[in-house]
DNA sequence: TTGAAAGCGCTAACAG
DNA sequence: CTGTTAGCGCTTTCAA
């Protein structure tokens, strides 16, 4: 890679203005304590120069970067099927925009990749980090808690660390979602309500269940299969759930990835939705959702605003000590139930 | 955010192993030239104190960032809405972690961010870019050519700058790839072959079109829609085109969610797939293409190696002037067609 | 209010 | 081979 042109120094715009190097600083970091004149020509010498403040050099001296990692371990291609990550990527972004920090992406498969990610983080490269762990037992909280930088999670981890210490996280209300999601089934009249589940080494998914439980009460096992968030997953789940119970009258899908495949296999075995089996799923992914045949009533998440309160949580330094932030979520309906 | 604990320094580590600063930093380097019992001293020092450089300082001196930025103009959901960003991000990222190099990701909406960026680039925070330019008219690349950084586009940029200057793109062979899919509904003895283009305001929608002009020869008009590459725009294209040649038998679609989409409205209207219309894809987006009812027919494009390829050729320097990279796409034969 | 001076932690000549 | 030295460009006391 070719070197970049030289860039005009603090010095230079100093001498320009015909003031101190201490002076250009000042003014160039909101020039409070400056006077009008000297403010006036400092900022004429910087615009006519072109100047831009060497951030290695600050950071060198101020300890700060204004830039926070976004750590996202993905073994699975899972995280790449659903636009749930870029949405939150997205929300994430802007708020970070918002505040001048930059957003270093930390992708990692594998074992070998922690180790790095480890590293990277507490080699003091960025001032916080964001953290998507999507399963129970990923290493990479512990070795990010370790790196000792201030640090909020996507989704409720799936551990509790014995330190006592506060985790920040920002989640969905799955579970009073799920509650909302089967009383809806219930309320359109559904007796035999069933539940496709997440991958349930998420803690999304755990909660999902738990919800349908609560409304449920004491479940036919018949009626909760096991699925992983993918459309294949709901497939395969829906003609278990045919073939053990063929009096199914509702289902509720861990995610409305899960509910399109599970609407295939109901159309491909006859059943009319809602008529025969009412649907619901969860996200409200937009492409998804709208999409499916017929258009998928689903409970909503507003995903980029969790992206947007994770960054929010982090610049503010959380102090507030708050563990979690549990986003509510609403209920669309469209027409599978 | 709070502060970070105060790390171990390269002068600390001197003092640990009775060496000089010079000597550590040889050995954090790579170690050449020190003999081997000192380097050992070293780094047993550096274990023991778990020292990690202070990028900030080395940059500070070395005008290296060990960090590139991705940046990506995402006015549309629609960036969103298929994985095939995701995909390229996965390859950039890998290539970027082999090399030591960090990913700084720059997302951006609208005018303001433009300026944002072009700062953001400009001030040498990295050590080039990789940039996904989708529209033609889209101001970000010149704005970065302007930044005067080492850059790579994703995909053929729409323009052609009149300076002469090299520019390094990473592409698919979209137009060959149109040809060999229209070749293939041809060849099945297809004789009224549509194509449902995508949005014409990016390379990639001008080129495939281009190919699919390359086969068919002089086309009956009324044999071309504009899509724009998402589902919806497959549905409103595929319904025209039923409206206007009722006759038609073959579809290519710019890519597998304008297919998708194109399938519904087939189905809805009662036409066999492929025995009445056959149907090809583009991009072979698994998610897509394998759930599609039938399966997609498809022309492949190895889209994390594009990404891999723009953050290799970026690190590389590309000195060889080449400007540039076109990747083959491949068939991909399922039920549709 | 402004300026002078002292580093932040590191690399890179240059000596030895 | 190893150590000494001089900065990289910036912020931040401390005086003036």
């Amino acid at each position: 890679m070719s070197e970049t042109a030289p860039r005009p120094t603090l010095e230079a715009v100093a001498a320009r203005a015909g003031v101190s190097r201490a002076t250009v600083s000042r003014v160039v970091n909101g020039g409070d304590g400056v006077r009008e004149p000297l403010v006036e020509r400092v900022r004429r010498a910087v615009e006519e120069l072109g100047y831009v403040p060497n951030q290695a050099a600050r950071s060198l001296v101020t300890r700060r970067h204004d830039a926070i990692a976004v750590v996202v371990a993905e073994p699975e291609t899972r995280v790449f099927a659903d636009p749930f990550f870029a949405l939150q990527l997205r929300g994430i972004s802007k708020e970070l925009t918002a505040h001048d920090n930059q957003l270093v992406l930390l992708l990692t498969e594998g074992r070998d990749d922690h180790a790095r990610v480890g590293r990277y983080l507490a080699g003091g490269h960025v001032d916080g980090a964001l953290v998507f762990s999507l399963h129970l037992d990923d290493p990479l909280p512990g070795l990010i808690q370790r790196a000792g930088i201030p640090t909020v999670f996507g989704g409720r981890p799936g551990w509790r660390d014995g330190t006592g210490e506060e985790v920040v996280y920002v989640d969905s209300d799955n579970r009073g979602g799920a509650r909302d999601a089967v009383r809806h089934l219930v309320g359109l009249g559904r007796s035999r309500v069933a539940h496709i589940t997440g991958a349930l080494d998420q803690t999304s998914a755990v909660d999902r269940l738990e919800g349908f439980r609560d409304v449920v009460g004491d479940v036919d096992a018949r009626l909760v299969v096991e699925g992983d968030f993918t459309p294949a997953g709901g497939e395969r789940a829906m003609r278990e759930l045919l073939d053990r119970c063929p009096d199914v009258d509702a289902v509720f899908a861990a995610n409305d990835l899960t509910a399109s495949g599970a609407l295939r296999v109901l159309r491909e075995h006859g059943r009319r939705v809602p008529d025969d089996v009412a649907v619901i799923g969860f996200d409200d992914m937009l492409p998804i959702a709208e999409q499916t045949d017929p258009p998928l009533t689903t409970i909503r998440q507003d995903i980029e605003e969790m992206g947007r309160l994770m960054a929010r949580l982090l610049l503010k330094g959380s102090g507030d000590a708050m563990s979690g932030v549990v986003l509510p979520t609403t209920l669309v309906r469209r027409a599978s139930a």
